[in-house]
DNA sequence: TTGTACGCGTTATCAC
DNA sequence: GTGATAACGCGTACAA
């Protein structure tokens, strides 16, 4: 047992620090937000106490207090992924600005895991939430946790993975405009016949991905070759797919809808005896170390994680400080751009 | 205005339960606990209101009256790095399974971010927290406000980036020994002009993984030449000094403590003309997505990400739950292995 | 100038 | 079987 302050000081509370100073309760706290109240000489006791003692206010007893915790929640599929990393870091910059904590979950994909995390975020712990949809949520079609916490006033924001039947604010990117982009900028360096290696179409990005594919296509009378259509159900095991898909087929130019797919391209068109950039030029989705870092290093769509994650942030802090004045739920659109590099820039064929 | 329930339905308490069913607040509460002393009739009329309006505690109220969150905090110096967001994976996991929140607090690897992320943690929210210190709290050598916390009772376990003079749980990795192995491997297949690409002392991590290389020479008589060594100050700018280091000097092999170290020496040799693995082997640290997709794929020092964070979550709620009955702190220790990849597999030189 | 009383939502204890 | 009361830590309206 030591009872030196320097080596043990339990954490404080008014109360005890009243019971100290022979004071009432009330008279501490007055005295430590500088209430006029007190005494010169009373408040400047109790504050040199409380800052010898280094008093520090109980956040629950002030988040019950006040009815608001001043904490966000955000929920989100997965981690590994640069582009989630990168949301966090937007939303954590914009919370701890504004005064915010934020209580990060994990749905691994899971519905039950999500909906867990939605009760929890939902029983006071937090005063709103950002979200990006499970991906089996999405595949279910199940939001009845959604429309729960929402019709108790809980404000939430969707973040990259939104579901169109529920009425909230939204940060989405234009991944339709951004593929469009993506596969003009390939047309518009001679390719004619490009794959696209996409997700299944309940993943609402991986659609709208293939669809700007489509729009591409069709705005340059380039012919569309249903063949040329990956569509990839289980990310896990993509490479072996991707690898059959591209071997067994002429093309020369490839549009993948996020990091892992293009670097498995692009493996697959070595090992087939293709050149990158050389022979076939690749486009990838989602920018983040692994496109930048890789070799050939990979053109790709910026999503502006952090921004998505800053704007996300704004929209639900402003809404549960009630200074969104128009009544109306908006849908933010973040805009992507190409960052070009080596994968899609033809080098000089002769001279390799 | 709609009172429809379906539509709009605010958050029940207990008491709110209670005028509507017209008993006390304690009959109500006990009637949910399933209490004996409540009879059948009573009981079940307030249970099904209480799940008609789906009735869920106010976890807020139930902190302040438990005086404890069954929250964890997790600082982390940043998440762009695959190897952290496996470590939150890992303390997510655990932390959910045994009934915890998990939050986040990013301090950007500043000295002051990561203060306040502590006072923050320590005023209530949390019941204790996981800590990987920032580079910039390295340099200082500056940790009165960990001190702080632990002198007020708080449960902490460090992780990865741990500080020796603080006495507390500690989850890190044998990254001397990682590092030797990595280097042995490359002296058994043949290296023995060895450049090892790490960061300045200040970096736990960094100081042992070069340690380890130090080692590893030692122990098999390979001549020690400092001018092979680089230490980088400035990761971000680390690219530059990478290249030019390694265009001025002849190797057979490379170490590097990171994954971002590696791609950039791994860059370099190509554009020196050399090939990786035939002319150069490069061994890697941090296995990471990066390691794995690259081409050449690279073989690195697993550190377990998950494991460790795992880890660390059990012994912070042992901490907390006092199921800890040996005062004693512990400091686990995650054992790395080595994952071989191309980057160091000799292939037959002629037939390329 | 200081202290008392109350309420935030919950549960435990005790009285009826 | 049910209800009133106190307590967790805080802030504030009001009383002294």
């Amino acid at each position: 047992m030591n009872f030196d302050p320097l080596i043990m000081k339990p954490k404080l509370t008014l109360k005890q620090i009243a019971r100290e100073l022979d004071v009432s309760v009330s008279t501490v706290s007055k005295a430590l937000r500088d209430s006029p109240e007190i005494s010169d000489e009373t408040r400047q006791k109790i504050q040199a106490f409380a800052k010898l003692y280094n008093y520090k206010p109980n956040n629950i007893a002030l988040s019950l207090k006040n009815r608001r915790t001043r904490t966000i929640g955000l929920v989100l599929p997965e981690i590994v992924h640069d582009f989630f990393a990168t949301v966090i870091t937007g939303v954590e910059e914009v919370a701890n600005k504004r005064g915010y904590n934020v209580l990060i979950c994990l749905s691994n994909n899971s519905f039950d895991r999500e909906v867990m995390n939605l009760e929890m975020l939902a029983n006071g712990s937090t005063d709103g939430f950002i979200l990006s949809v499970a991906k089996e949520t999405q595949q279910k079609g199940d939001y009845h946790h959604l429309q729960e916490v929402i019709s108790q006033g809980m404000p939430v924001v969707m973040v990259d993975r939104v579901v169109n039947e529920i009425i909230c604010d939204k940060v989405i990117i234009d991944d339709s405009d951004g593929a469009r982009d993506a596969v003009q900028h390939l047309i518009d360096n001679g390719c004619r016949r490009i794959a696209i290696i996409t997700t299944v179409d309940y993943i609402s990005v991986g659609k709208l991905r293939t669809e700007g594919y489509l729009r591409a296509l069709r705005g340059n009378d380039v012919e569309l070759d249903e063949d040329l259509i990956l569509k990839i159900e289980d990310v896990d095991n993509s490479h072996e797919a991707i690898s059959q898909f591209l071997g067994a087929r002429e093309i020369d130019g490839v549009f993948a809808v996020n990091e892992q797919f293009a670097t498995s391209a692009v493996k697959a068109l070595l090992n087939k005896g293709l050149s990158v950039p050389e022979d076939v030029l690749v486009f990838s989705f989602s920018d983040g170390e692994l496109s930048r870092r890789f070799i050939p290093s990979l053109s790709t769509v910026n999503q502006h994680g952090a921004d998505m994650g800053a704007k996300a942030a704004e929209l639900l802090i402003d809404r549960i400080e009630k200074t969104v004045t128009d009544e109306e739920y908006q849908t933010a659109i973040v805009k992507t751009s190409l960052v070009e590099r080596e994968s899609t820039q033809k080098r000089k064929k002769a001279t390799v």
